[in-house]
RNA sequence: GGUGGGAUGCCCGAGCGGCUAAAGGGGACGGGCUGUAAACCCGUUGGCAUUGCCUACGAUGGUUCGAAUCCAUCUCCCACCA
């Protein structure tokens, strides 16, 4: 990878802002440049907004350049005060503990698929060292609050701090405010992007454009320590084209951890996704080229995508998070539920396809006696009442192994798909596997 | 502390004694078209039940044959004044 850093970061769109422009095009021109990015610990899982500031990481590093991963047992103690609209609830610290285990972990195991699956992303050379971790808690712990105050707190001025958005958005919002400790969660990461930079001569911090803030409070800190400079870069916040954050679905956000969102529900999130969307999650997402983005440009504008850049996406994606097994998993599981109907299966082969789909466990007896679909239904929970199950059935939108049911039929052994499991589906997507025992 | 205004279904918002399970919009859901897309079109959107019943318009009482609508008290919000 020979060209420059920031050029790849503009044409992928994760260029938001940035410190001394100039003098930075110039300090990442050649390889080397130590930099890291902060990741709260304030869940046991990233998810996939927090995907964004990790690929971004692994971007820098294809560069050349030597990212430390940060996570935050200290800050996250403190909790920042961007990006939310009231005061957070403290975590206890085992809870940090646990979460910060956890998202060590599954950072690390990004950044070990990314070398596996896609040696384009090593630095030249192979990629002797890796993205590095660190972990705030460690040089934050051992100060105590009257030494802190006095050397770190004596160079912040409270009127700079005043002027931040993370701080003042929540001023001029009475009914929240913002807690002492919220505001001074600055004076920490200032001081992490300080220690870095002296004892491993980190000179970069990146983060989300909301961190601008707490990133240019650390580069004042450095310069007004030391009177050396330190640099910073933002990416943007990304949205859909229709405005809403990216990575939340109806249901919520998409964690990263499978336990949390299933594997196949993961690749289903970036099928679904619309064209408008897609060119900029790809560019954002995966490692695609400059080239093969522009063609996937071109076949859009052409009229010729038909889903194929959506199904790219999601099997890439899929690939870097849960590895290509459990994408293949979820390839295998989404051409079955969105095919034909479903005859002629096992049960061995069904509780593959359908192992992240959620399922109920029923008595056989009720079989013999013909089972009211409009019951089930309810008990699946696929309907909240069975008024609602009724009309799904009048509506056309209730099907049993992928064949529609008209009416209020009861079922019985020969609705079996396989020896003992039967496949509901309500409208388009939503699946639901019984069992009968 | 004073004076006004408000609280309606998932959300916004009309209704201001019977025709109100409550207009309209958004969202959500289902169907159609398509590519498991967007846009668009159609339909549904309190619960239970075979024309009916029950629960609902901040809470509690009251007036009335009849109340989301009138009255009283309470709770919570918002605005202006001190």
């Amino acid at each position: 990878m020979q060209t420059h850093i920031l050029h790849e970061l503009t044409w992928r769109g994760l260029l938001a802002q940035r410190t001394h422009q100039d003098e930075l095009d110039q300090l990442l021109a050649s390889p080397g440049v130590r930099l890291y990015c902060g990741f709260d610990p304030s869940n046991s899982s990233l998810t996939i907004g927090n995907l964004v500031p990790l690929m971004c990481l692994v971007f820098f590093w294809r560069h050349g350049h030597r990212p430390i991963a940060l996570v935050g047992g200290a800050t996250g103690r403190i909790g920042d005060p961007g990006g939310k609209s009231a005061e957070r609830n403290l975590l206890s610290d085992e809870q940090i503990q646990y979460n910060l285990s956890c998202i060590q972990r599954q950072i690390e195991q990004i950044i070990a698929r990314a070398r596996t699956l896609h040696p384009e992303t090593l630095p030249p050379g192979g990629g002797a060292h890796t993205i590095d971790m660190a972990n705030n808690a460690d040089w934050m712990a051992p100060w105590s609050f009257l030494d802190f105050l006095r050397d770190v707190g004596k160079l912040f001025r409270v009127n700079t701090m005043l002027t931040k958005d993370s701080v003042r958005s929540r001023l001029e919002n009475r009914e929240q405010g913002i807690s002492y400790t919220e505001f001074s969660y600055m004076l920490i990461q200032a001081y992490d992007f300080f220690h870095l930079f002296e004892q491993e001569g980190c000179v970069l911090q990146v983060g989300g454009n909301d961190q601008w803030g707490n990133i240019t409070a650390g580069t004042d800190l450095i310069h007004k320590k030391t009177g050396q400079t330190a640099y910073g870069v933002t990416f943007p916040l990304l949205t859909t084209a229709s405005g809403e954050k990216i990575g939340k679905s109806e249901k919520g956000a998409i964690w990263l951890d499978p336990e949390r969102t299933s594997p196949y529900e993961f690749y289903q999130y970036w099928i679904q996704r619309q064209d408008a969307d897609v060119i900029q999650l790809l560019k954002t997402f995966t490692f695609l080229s400059e080239e093969e983005l522009r063609a996937a440009q071109a076949d859009l504008d052409a009229g010729k995508n038909k889903g194929q850049l959506q199904q790219r996406l999601a099997q890439e994606v899929t690939d870097l998070i849960h590895g290509p097994e459990e994408t293949q998993k979820a390839i295998r599981a989404s051409r079955m539920l969105f095919g034909e109907a479903i005859q002629d299966v096992n049960d061995a082969l069904l509780n593959q396809i359908f192992a992240d789909v959620p399922s109920t466990s029923l008595e056989r007896q009720r079989l013999f006696a013909g089972l009211d679909l409009i019951d089930l239904l309810v008990e699946a929970q696929l309907c909240a009442s069975k008024g609602e199950a009724r009309r799904l059935i009048k509506q056309g939108g209730a099907y049993v192994n992928n064949s529609r049911q008209d009416d209020n039929t009861p079922l019985t052994e020969a609705h079996l798909a396989s020896e003992s499991m039967l496949v509901l589906r309500s409208g388009k997507k939503t699946y639901h596997v019984v069992r009968f025992r």
